[in-house]
DNA sequence: ATTGTGGCCTGCCCGC
DNA sequence: TGCGGGCAGGCCACAA
């Protein structure tokens, strides 16, 4: 599903629409459309203008409008991208592998005759103008050894469900969070606050190591440890059976084994 | 404030 | 062959 390093993709992919004069919203879907605004206005504060800046906190995609506000995206766990027919990211985990227009709840077209869709299956993304960005903490990418020392603090929460709090940390999802935590050695049942200093370092070494990897490799399901995200799965590392729990809400793999 | 829970959405897969 | 139930999780509302 679209974690940061899937949306990281499509910043990447938006960034060839600046500067092209919008003519057109296709926006179908009432109930995609977040923040209370309409097609009417949204198309209104749209058509006639460009895209000046492409920005990403998390999983939050921001395109900024030549005349003050922003178009914010969010792509829920099946939100594909497309711009000009094309796709930055061809296979979403839990994603359908069929592509079928109908998913199409949002589009821009432009004056070049080229385009910008936001496909979703199941819906869960949305679009928004000006959307709050107060409310999301600091990007995964630009996290500290001090700052995720501040993340975690004190607290009693299972360490997996504050790393994927995004109002602390913005960006990690469930895949990327079991792959970081496995390569970490530790249990994501841990109380947050319960690290050692030298965990912590563990912690952001790999939490850091792992963003940049897979961001190579193409994306948050091509971790280690994905192939084994399944019911009689194995540790890669040391072969013991995977416990297979719920910790903040989400399924969530991890090695009894080498993960204290 | 912190933490946990349930519901939203819909495609897919399994078992009958 | 069709059908029903369970599952996936990002996000938000809500409760204790």
């Amino acid at each position: 599903m679209p974690e940061m390093l899937e949306v990281e993709a499509y910043r990447r992919l938006a960034a060839t629409v600046l500067g092209r004069t919008i003519v057109g919203v296709d926006a179908p879907d009432g109930w995609f459309l977040k923040g209370g605004i309409t097609a009417g206005q949204l198309t209104d504060a749209l058509c006639g203008h460009r895209f000046v800046a492409d920005r990403r906190i998390g999983k939050l995609l921001l395109l900024d409008l030549d005349h003050g506000p922003a178009l914010g995206l969010r792509f829920g766990m099946t939100g594909r991208l497309l711009v000009d027919g094309r796709a930055s990211i061809d296979h979403l985990e839990y994603s359908s592998d069929r592509d079928d227009p109908v998913w199409d709840r949002f589009a821009l077209a432009f004056a070049d005759g080229g385009d910008l869709r936001l496909r979703d299956p199941r819906r869960l993304g949305g679009v928004e103008l000006d959307p709050r960005t107060d409310r999301l903490g600091i990007d995964a990418l630009a996290l500290t050894p001090a700052g995720l020392r501040e993340v975690l603090g004190a607290s009693e929460a299972p360490l997996k469900a504050r790393l994927m709090d995004q109002a602390r940390v913005a960006g990690l999802g469930n895949l990327l969070t079991d792959e970081i935590l496995w390569r970490a050695g530790l249990d994501p049942a841990r109380a947050a606050g319960s690290l050692s200093p030298a965990e912590l370092r563990r912690l952001h070494r790999h939490l850091g190591a792992t963003l940049r990897e897979l961001g190579e490799r193409g994306g948050s399901h091509t971790g280690d440890l994905q192939a084994m995200r399944a019911r009689d799965g194995v540790c890669p590392r040391d072969g013991a059976r995977l416990l297979r729990r719920t910790i903040g809400g989400r399924t969530t793999y991890s090695c009894p084994v080498h993960q204290l």
